[in-house]
DNA sequence: TTCGCCATGTAATAGGTTACATGATTGC
DNA sequence: GCAATCATGTAACCTATTACATGGCGAA
């Protein structure tokens, strides 16, 4: 690609880049696995804070070189076999993170719904269209309240980090919500809201 | 569904684009609203749906001329003074935005908070450091929820339309369950969490 | 009349999303 | 031995984010 220095040292070549909730996933990933390849990572996400916050795996393929180049992580490549490309956290990435999790910065939270979406324009559609839109989402939210607790049980018979579980209890307490929300969303249609 | 009416343009100059949240947005509050500049969809988004689903104004100044070349739109420039662009929905675009309406579709919410990532971490840094983590966001989520609630009161004198409103509530549900989860989490901690 | 904030945009870039593509495994 | 799925990436496009920049208007 571009000609870094062998091992990212004294040259100080290290371009600063500022550090998205994706590199710190990262960072924080490779800190808690060790050692790790794209897909460990792509996994890790999916059954936990992937749940409700996306991370497409090519982003986890491509967010590691990016750190790389910024000096916070180093690349291993596997001797025989596919080869495969293993990232660790270095210790200028163990600060960043560090640093990171040291400031508890408070920030607004998004809730990014398309289905709120639309009820925002439901006075641009009929009343029984709402009913239905709602009706479905309840639904929807209501499968995937159960998908969590499942999730949530089978986690728990491993004994899965503390952090990791708490982080999932909030998504799912905001299924229960939604759930709730729509539900009575669906109900409030036919009887006339005025 | 599209070859859309003649009138958009003889020309056919319809580049078909996918349609983003953004896009609804824009064609959503211009439906809503009729004619207006991208201040007026500034404003409208501010304290509504942009108190949870940030929609920077540039993209407010950006999106309608997208949704224009696509023939969903049309511009018009004051004569005289600022000569600002007011955008108005055409046909087309109304039946893009009927169609969306229309299709009930239920997917899933991205909830996207830093603190609960930094959360999701916290085995990688002290217990007191998550506690404080939790208590400033705990404090956060409550003052979001009084601004909240002040903000329903406020629009609920004006009689503010009942989806909009039902869309705030949803928003409000969510802090308050952000603010019993958070606080839970502060309680949690000291007392060793096994 | 000057200062400051509201209003109205544009530019640049990087980050994210959606495909595409292909090599390895595993199951049947 | 073949199909299906898992694993591992890359490419292209484009949206979103962050700055920058300036004009108008209201208040003091």
């Amino acid at each position: 690609m571009f000609d870094h220095p062998s091992h990212v040292g004294k040259s100080g070549a290290v371009r600063s880049l500022n550090l998205t909730p994706t590199s710190y996933l990262v960072l924080g990933l490779l800190g808690a696995m060790g050692p790790s390849t794209s897909y460990d990572l792509k996994r890790a996400v999916s059954r936990s804070i992937g749940e409700f916050w996306s991370f497409p795996h090519s982003q986890l393929y491509a967010e590691p070189a990016r750190l790389a180049a910024a000096g916070l992580l180093e690349e291993r490549r596997e001797e025989r076999g596919r080869r495969r490309r293993l990232w660790s956290v270095t210790d200028a990435g163990r600060e960043a993170l560090e640093s990171w999790l040291a400031e508890p910065s408070a920030a607004v939270t998004e809730i990014r719904d398309l289905g709120l979406l639309k009820l925002f324009f439901g006075g641009q559609t009929t009343p029984d269209r709402v009913t239905t839109l709602a009706e479905v989402n309840a639904e929807f939210h209501r499968r995937r309240t159960a998908d969590y607790e499942a999730l949530h049980a089978h986690l728990a018979a491993r004994g899965i980090d503390p952090y990791e579980r708490a982080t999932l209890e909030l998504g799912l307490r905001y299924e229960r919500t939604a759930v709730a929300f729509w539900e009575e969303m669906a109900a409030w249609g036919p009887e006339g809201q005025g």
